[in-house]
DNA sequence: ACATGTGAAAGTATTCACAGCC
DNA sequence: GGCTGTGAATACTTTCACATGT
């Protein structure tokens, strides 16, 4: 039993989230579907049912406590802990992922970073000691780490993922830009701009020549 | 008459674009739906029934022609042109884009950047000299700019997606973490890998407790 | 009066299964 | 035999509309 709760209400849990953090920035403490759903271009009916999936968090006639609604929604998506993340390939991409805080989040912490290239392994970058990769399971074992960030040359990236898939992760962010298979009980996301540059530009030529 | 075809479909066919390109590196000349299906986790039938959206590509027996399906694609997705992108924010994050070369791919040209800070315009990244904001509106129509990269602090990025829509761009990557609304004519894609691990969790904590 | 939560209805997307062809 | 392209069938999502509660 995976979840009888459909993928595309937990992808827009994130995005509820984020809203409420706004709301709170902005001090307010009560919001309706109705609100959501303008800042969100949902209807109000989805954001309902969406959130009725977990429980029944609102007030009729009011809304949602912005607090209360935050902490289950974090509870939900288990943020209410941190998370051990390793960086697999610290080129370019790498070292950008690590120097720019690209994932500047509290609730996730980048503890080990690994490359294959002997150049760079032993190196210091942005306060980790690169490691060989083949140290992996072992690292993934004494640290605790349960997602890996895959930033490795094309060329690399399904050796490298079956390298992390073999050391019994289960969740990979994959940002290199190509394809790469993983078996069915592990999740991989990924963050592809290209991906999303290829279908605006579809959008786009419709536009200029309909 | 928007469009007919499913958003969902035109999603795909970057995939499958890249699976293609991967095949023709490996020297291969036909491929089947089922070998298609097999290295994207889909199923034949789905990928026959995309690439039915747009014509009879396939020979029945056979399978398809790599070459001659990947540059189908490219003309649909409207990749057999280059694309002029200006990016707007030049802090962190916007250098990395433009150092790491992280959109370093042929149809897309960053041809120019912009800031509001004062220290930043003037100043050269990358071969680029960063333009004040303001100047946006008049670089779009004199250097043909019709994709923008938003990449800049979250607190900004209402303001700065307001700026470059009043310029009449209507396909925007938002780099940054945070909600903004466009108009429903405006195609605004989100590349947070934020919202990609807050989904993993989702499903990691899922497999610790069943 | 206003807003939630939810079955039922409408609308989309995916898969099946087979005719037609190589 | 193998594979495409596609109407029909199934499965999934979203939206509607209203009973229920504040």
């Amino acid at each position: 039993m995976a979840s009888q709760i459909p993928d595309v209400v937990i992808f827009r849990l994130p995005l509820y989230l984020r809203i409420l953090t706004l709301l709170t920035e902005e001090n307010a403490e009560v919001v309706s579907s109705q609100e959501l759903g303008a800042r969100l271009w949902m209807t109000p009916a989805q954001i309902r049912k969406d959130l009725s999936y977990f429980g029944k968090f609102g007030k009729q006639g009011k809304g949602y406590n912005i607090a209360q609604l935050r902490e289950e929604l974090r509870q939900i998506l288990g943020l209410n802990r941190e998370w051990c993340v390793a960086l697999i390939g610290v080129g370019r991409l790498g070292k950008a992922i690590l120097d720019y805080g690209m994932l500047a989040l509290r609730e996730f912490n980048i503890v080990a970073a690994f490359d294959i290239d002997p150049h760079q392994i032993g190196r210091n970058v942005s306060g980790l000691m690169i490691q060989d990769l083949a140290e992996l399971a072992d690292t993934v074992k004494s640290q605790g780490i349960e997602i890996c960030i895959v930033a490795v040359p094309p060329s690399q990236v399904q050796r490298a993922i079956d390298c992390v898939v073999d050391c019994g992760i289960k969740a990979i962010l994959n940002y290199a830009p190509a394809a790469a298979r993983v078996p069915k009980d592990v999740r991989m996301q990924e963050v592809d701009p290209t991906l999303a540059l290829q279908t605006m530009t579809y959008h786009l030529k419709s536009l200029s020549s309909p």
